[in-house]
RNA sequence: GGGGUGGUAGUUCAGCUGGUUAGAACGCCGGCCUGUCACGUCGGAGGUCGCGGGUUCGAGCCCCGUCCACCCCGCCA
């Protein structure tokens, strides 16, 4: 036996027994005739301690010790004298008298200190992944990510779901990201594409009768990074036959909850809030508010048309809108400071930031474009932007889509400024999302969400019988999409599948695949579904995202074991790498790139 | 592909307007130390200033290029 229990599972009920303890050196505090060692293992940390007067021999052992030696000792615990506890530590009334030391392995001087590490540079922490994970820190969030995984898992098991694995190895689909590629060896010139994710194959199970089926699985994506993008990354996959959208938004209602009160003790209250995609816009300028907030956007395009300034006119002339934020408070900032807002405004996109602030105390408006607008009007505005005294409206007017980019951004980095972000929880359903985006650059429509998802009831007569070249009608429709949004971070979405032929057809023509582009691209989803595929629907969740917002983390990486850099570069292994010619060659490829083949 | 920030000792950083021997703290190595818990104390070692080029009498500092890490846009659902 190497250790009777984990050194931060000490308590003074063991004082007088004699036990062992194993683990890494964390800290040494040598007096010379007194050696102190925190003992750390993965349960917290106790403290040795080394006397001549119990052992002499691991006394002067003890003396050669370093940082990250792992040791095992053994010895009597004791009542730490009176005075000399540590009230930081659990353990902190308890030590142990070493009577034997033994080094299970030494250690390396380390390449950066490991009571510092939080503060290394990330190359330095990936590099030296294993000791970055030796941090208490990491340790917590590792941890609660098998807590979170484990409590979706036994909920989705005790709701009649079946765990099904669905292939790596898979077929590569042309729409939506970049795929990475698998070439295949037994078939010269041929790839396999790793999944996006399982959508097609829990699809195909739904046909097959499984009826409720989920995965933990891992989804690849071939495109740049974020701080909340790895190339590869974790959902929580599931589908549902003989479902609507209401039985899955409850389903991850309930999920949730029990997730909330199980990991971090806290109360989600369910039904979450719920936003459609157009109401989000208009109030938040994006599809994934941050509702722990408010300095929501207002319409001020009524307004406008009364004044005389001539930007809000253009742009409302051309198709654009004016929309309006509450700076609240900022009527003290100087000139400076707001042409730093306006070019803040400008690196999103804006041409410009109008500005006026709400003097009420000394008699009303200070702006450049106060003069354009009656007092009235300003007023109106005040009023609308519920703007009193000292606070700065803010104006945007733009095409619609520069104008809710710009806006929603602002309304961010100022709800961060002005510390008004409160802590906790929000959730909020996005639903009612457009079926069909229009792509400008290819002047067609595009699914939003995928190719298979169907229009809500109301919109698909209209879409059934309607004319495929009527672009107004085709962008009115709705899908039975939704996404689910935390804290202003998109944690999934997903949405009720289309499983009538005709709509399917239609859903094609419209997005003018062929039908024999649609056999080519998605012909095994497409056989399955004429032999009696059920309604299903489902849904998938950003594992790594969910847990980076419940422990409290800045980026995906830091909830990940082993994370890849923005270059997609594993800075531990040195994924990816050159590989020999003669793995090539056996793969019949051959790369335009001229490389050193070094190991 | 584009915009931004950073790269100086093992680590985190400072380094002025270009100026002669590049600093600090922590860590590391050695000595002393029986109640510390970020122990203390005395001494010591440690630098391709990311890399390449240029300007200059002289470059860590200025210019050009390039590499790496991070943040963002595009991209991605």
């Amino acid at each position: 036996m190497i250790r009777d229990k984990g050194c931060g599972e000490v308590k003074e009920t063991d004082i007088g027994s004699v036990m062992s303890l194993s683990g890494w050196v964390f800290r040494r505090r040598d007096h010379g005739g007194l050696i102190f060692i925190d003992l750390r293992d993965r349960s917290g940390l106790c403290q040795v301690v080394f006397s001549p007067d119990v052992s002499r021999e691991s006394h002067e052992e003890a003396h050669d010790l370093r940082a990250e030696y792992v040791i095992s000792v053994s010895g009597e615990m004791r009542k730490r004298p009176e005075g000399t506890e540590n009230p930081n530590i659990p353990t902190g009334n308890v030590e142990m008298y070493v009577k034997k030391l033994e080094v299970l392995n030494e250690s390396s001087p380390l390449p950066y200190s490991m009571e510092e590490a939080a503060d290394a540079g990330e190359a330095l922490r990936f590099k030296h992944r294993y000791l970055d994970l030796r941090r208490p820190e990491m340790q917590r969030n590792l941890i609660m990510r098998h807590g979170i995984s484990k409590v979706m898992r036994d909920y989705l098991d005790e709701k009649g779901f079946l765990e099904i694995e669905t292939p790596m190895l898979t077929k590569s689909t042309p729409e939506g990201a970049r795929d990475y590629l698998v070439p295949s060896r037994l078939n010269p010139g041929h790839f396999y594409a790793l999944p996006q994710s399982p959508q097609l194959f829990k699809q195909i199970l739904m046909v097959s009768g499984l009826e409720k089926y989920f995965q933990i699985v891992k989804c690849f994506r071939d495109e740049d990074l974020r701080a909340d993008r790895q190339p590869e990354f974790t959902q929580v996959d599931l589908e549902i036959s003989f479902a609507d959208r209401e039985d899955i938004l409850q389903l991850i209602e309930g999920m949730m909850k029990t997730l909330f009160k199980n990991m971090l003790d806290t109360d989600i209250e369910t039904p979450f809030h719920r936003l459609t995609f157009h109401e989000s816009m208009e109030r938040f300028g994006n599809d994934k508010p941050d509702l722990r907030f408010g300095l929501e956007l207002k319409d001020m395009a009524d307004l406008a048309w009364k004044g005389t300034f001539k930007v809000f006119l253009d742009a409302l002339q051309n198709r654009g809108i004016v929309k309006a934020i509450n700076g609240k408070g900022m009527a003290s900032l100087s000139r400076k400071e707001i042409d730093m807002l306006t070019s803040e405004a400008q690196s999103f996109g804006a041409k410009g930031l109008a500005w006026i602030k709400v003097k009420s105390a000394s008699g009303g408006f200070e702006s450049p474009i106060a003069k354009f607008f009656p007092e009235e009007i300003l007023r109106k505005m005040a009023e609308r932007l519920e703007a009193e005294d000292g606070d700065l409206m803010l104006f945007v007017a733009d095409k619609p889509k520069v104008t809710y980019d710009v806006l929603s951004r602002m309304r961010l980095s100022l709800g961060e400024r002005l510390n008004l972000i409160k802590p906790g929880f929000k959730f909020t359903w996005i639903t009612d999302f457009p079926l069909l985006e229009w792509d400008e650059e290819e002047s067609r429509f595009q699914a939003m969400h995928h190719p298979f998802t169907s229009p809500m009831n109301e919109d698909a007569e209209k879409m059934l019988t309607g004319d495929i070249n009527d672009k107004e009608m085709l962008s009115s429709l709705r899908a039975k999409a939704y996404d689910i949004v935390l804290n202003g971070y998109e944690i999934g979405g997903g949405s009720i599948r289309i499983h009538r032929q005709a709509v399917q057809k239609k859903m094609f023509e419209i997005l003018d695949i062929s039908d024999e582009d649609a056999r080519v691209k998605f012909g095994f989803l497409l056989d399955a579904l004429q032999y009696g595929a059920p309604p299903h629907g489902g849904i998938a969740l950003g594992l790594d995202r969910l847990v980076m917002i419940m422990v409290g983390a800045a980026s995906i990486r830091d909830v990940i074991a082993f994370p890849k850099t923005q270059k997609a570069v594993c800075l531990m292994s040195g994924a990816p790498s050159v590989v020999e010619p003669k793995q090539l060659k056996e793969l019949h490829i051959k790369t335009d790139v001229q490389l050193d083949f070094k190991t």
